[in-house]
DNA sequence: GCTTGACCTTCCGGTTACTGGAAGCTTTAG
DNA sequence: CTAAAGCTTCCAGTAACCGGAAGGTCAAGC
């Protein structure tokens, strides 16, 4: 298999593949004229990485996973560690978007939005406080 | 005001703030001895990009609000967009990390965490689908 | 007047995870 | 044979800064 069949069976990009190698998460034979030469388990390998990166694992994160994936001897409470820690990090992210959120909507609720130049979002991101409330 | 003292007050970085002289969304006059030098109106800009940053709007956005500040023409619809805009990022944003979020609760649950080496976590990752549902 | 330490300056490199593009092979289809 | 597609490497750029080095400046204390 050449890079572009790799590719689109594990749904990342070529370019991406090559970064893949170039940061040594994944290795891959080389053909005689240089072309990079990928088989089943190269494949597998990348759409787990895929899989991975699409739940929002970062590089290092598929790095550790690989590795544990890879070793037949680890304890499946390594690999729970790990995505427990990627849970918290998500809810952290999700807290903090919900609050922006929050903030946001109310400001875009109270405004007018009509061709007069009074506008609460300016005023609020001015520092001005007469409508702030909490 | 020097630097630090307009960093602390707008509650930035200092090199935040020569950041954002670099990339030209802010000015800075100069004293006699090349530093910059800030006056109330320095400040309050500054706190306005930094309370835009931390309600999500990015660099650009912030350029955009800030044109739309100073124009004392502007209709408070184009600010109202321009928020409304950024409300639909982050409700996309939202989406995709509670999607995220459900999916990896859900393997982290079914993962029984102890020290034998099956981790349906590592099975759904690699593909291997006995127990996926939906 | 001199030293010390805190500040200021610019410049360079690094971060994350790629993506785009140029220059130059090789392979394949017609 | 030619043209297009596909492969290679390398360079640069993205967002929004952060850290650190080298060197100028300022205020305080002796």
């Amino acid at each position: 298999m050449n890079i572009k069949d790799v590719a689109s069976r594990s749904g990342l990009a070529a370019k991406t593949i090559r970064y893949y190698e170039e940061i040594g998460l994944v290795r891959a034979r080389r053909g005689d004229n240089g072309y990079r030469v990928f088989g089943e388990a190269d494949l597998h390998k990348l759409a787990f990485i895929g899989r991975a990166r699409s739940l929002g694992f970062s590089i290092e994160d598929c790095r550790a996973l690989l590795g544990l994936y890879e070793d037949r001897n680890r304890a499946s409470a390594d690999v729970k560690q790990l995505a427990k820690g990627h849970l918290d990090c998500i809810d952290r992210k999700l807290a903090e978007l919900e609050a922006m959120r929050a903030a946001l909507a109310r400001l875009v609720e109270q405004c007018s939005g009509d061709r007069r130049p009074d506008c609460p979002i300016l005023e609020d991101l001015a520092g001005e406080d007469p409508g702030r409330r909490s």
